[in-house]
DNA sequence: GAAGTAACTGTACGTAAATACAGTGATCCG
DNA sequence: CGGATCACTGTATTTACGTACAGTTACTTC
C-alpha cells in the first residue's frame, strides 16, 4: 500500500470509524459534514486518492460503497488448530518449514483438504499452468520425504525450491512442468542431491482473475 | 427478542451474512434479488417485521440503514465471521444463494482473499482450464450484480449456471470460456436473460493433484 | 366467519447518494 | 519554469434507494 498523507490518514480514519459505530461506511456527504466541507467533490477526491493507494475499495454505483482494505490480516496464531503458516522466500539450505521462513499463519479448515496439509507456499512462474497451479497461487502441501510418481512434489535442489510433477526411474528423477514452454529438470541422484520437501495436497487462489 | 418466523430468520441470516461479506448492509434491491422476490415491498415488510420484534433497528431516510441488534448464537455455522456456504445443485430459477441450496460450511480466513467471497461454488467441467480453473475445484465467488468486462463471473442463463469470463458491448455478452474445445455463450440481452450471480475472487482446491 | 398476521405483487414518487465537469491555490520536484 | 500531486469550492445530472399506497393469497385465532 502507498503511503497516505496526512489528510488522507485523517479520512481513512473516519471511514473505519464510521463503520465500527454506524455498521456501514459513511457517504460523501456523511465525510463532508465530519470534516466542514462545504463540497462533495472535497470526500471524492479523497476517495479517489485512497483507492489508488489501494487503502479503500470503491464500488461503482454502490451506495456507501467503500470497503477498507484489510492490512492487518487478522493473525492467525501458531498454536491456533486450523491454521496454516505461509512459507515466505526460502533462503540458502535452510528446511523450508523453518520458523524463520514463516511470513504469516492463516486459519483454513484443515479437513477441507485430503490429505490434510501442512503449511502454504506462494507459487512463482507459470511452469504449472496446465495442472491449474497459476503465480501467486497458494499451494496447499503436506510434508513429506518421498514422492511417488506423477504427484506434484516441493522438491529443493541446494537453494532452489521448486513445484514440478515427480518422475523417478532408478536413480534418474526427472522434475516434469505442466507448460510446454518449461524443459523438465533431470536429475541424478548419485551426483546431485534432491530433498522433497512435500507434496501438493491442494491450492488456495486469493486474488481475483485478471486477463492474463 | 420476539421469535421469528422462519422467513424472517433467513432475511435476518442474509443481512449479517451481507454485512460480513460486504462491509455493509444490504439495500431492499438486494434482499430481494437474493430471495428472488418480484416486489420492493416483500423486502420492505420482513425489515419491517424484524425492527417490530427488536431484531434489527431501522434508520429512516437512510440508504442501508440496517443495524443488527440481537448477537444470537442461533445456526453456529452462519453465524461465524470466518464461514463460507458451499453452494450445492442449482435448482429452477431459485437465486444460487438460496438458503435451501446452502450444502455445508467451511471455516476459512476471510481476510485471505481479496475483495472477499460470499459462497463457495463447485466448478464443473473443463471449460476453464486455462484460467486454472478445473473440474472440483472450489470457486470463491463474490455476489455481485454487475461485471466489469474480462471479470470472470458465475452466470445464470434461465436454469443454467456457468463461469465464464464476461465481455459486454451493448447489448451482446459474451461468456467467453477459457479452453479452446468449447465455444463462447453469446447472449442478447434484448431477447434473453442473463443473472449475474457473482464474481470470481479464489479458488480452492481441496484434492490432490492426480494426473489429468 | 370476521379479524389478524405473514408473505408476498406492482406501481409510483421524492430524495439520498454517487459522480462528472470546471475551477482555485499551494506545494513539491526535476 | 512547467507539470504533478494535494486539498479543496461550486454546480449539475443521474441513479440508487427508501418508502407510501393499493392489492392478493394463505393460514391462524378468537
Amino acid at each position: 500500500m502507498d503511503p497516505l498523507t496526512r489528510r488522507q490518514s485523517e479520512i481513512l480514519g473516519f471511514i473505519r470509524q464510521h463503520i465500527a459505530g454506524h455498521g456501514m461506511p459513511p457517504t460523501r456527504a456523511e465525510i463532508v459534514q465530519a470534516f466542514g466541507f462545504r463540497s462533495l467533490t472535497a470526500a471524492e477526491d479523497h476517495l479517489r486518492a485512497l483507492a489508488r493507494k489501494g487503502a479503500i475499495e470503491l464500488m461503482p454505483g454502490t451506495s456507501r460503497g467503500i470497503r477498507v482494505v484489510a492490512d492487518d490480516p487478522a493473525p492467525a496464531a501458531a498454536n491456533d488448530d486450523d491454521a496454516l503458516p505461509l512459507v515466505g522466500r526460502v533462503a540458502a539450505g535452510v528446511p523450508i518449514t523453518a520458523v524463520e521462513q514463516i511470513e504469516s499463519w492463516y486459519r483454513i479448515d484443515r479437513h477441507l483438504f485430503h490429505p490434510q496439509p501442512d503449511f502454504l507456499l506462494r507459487v512463482q512462474g507459470w511452469s504449472m499452468r496446465d495442472a491449474g497451479i497459476l503465480p501467486d497461487d497458494l499451494l496447499a502441501v503436506q510434508r513429506v520425504e518421498t514422492a511417488e510418481n506423477g504427484q506434484i512434489v516441493v522438491a529443493r535442489i541446494g537453494d532452489e525450491v521448486t513445484v514440478k510433477r515427480f518422475q523417478r526411474s532408478g536413480s534418474i528423477v526427472r522434475l516434469l512442468p505442466a507448460n510446454p514452454d518449461f524443459a523438465p529438470i533431470r536429475i541424478d541422484l548419485r551426483q546431485q542431491e534432491l530433498a522433497i520437501e512435500g507434496r501438493a495436497v491442494g491450492l488456495l487462489r486469493t486474488g481475483g482473475f485478471a486477463l492474463a
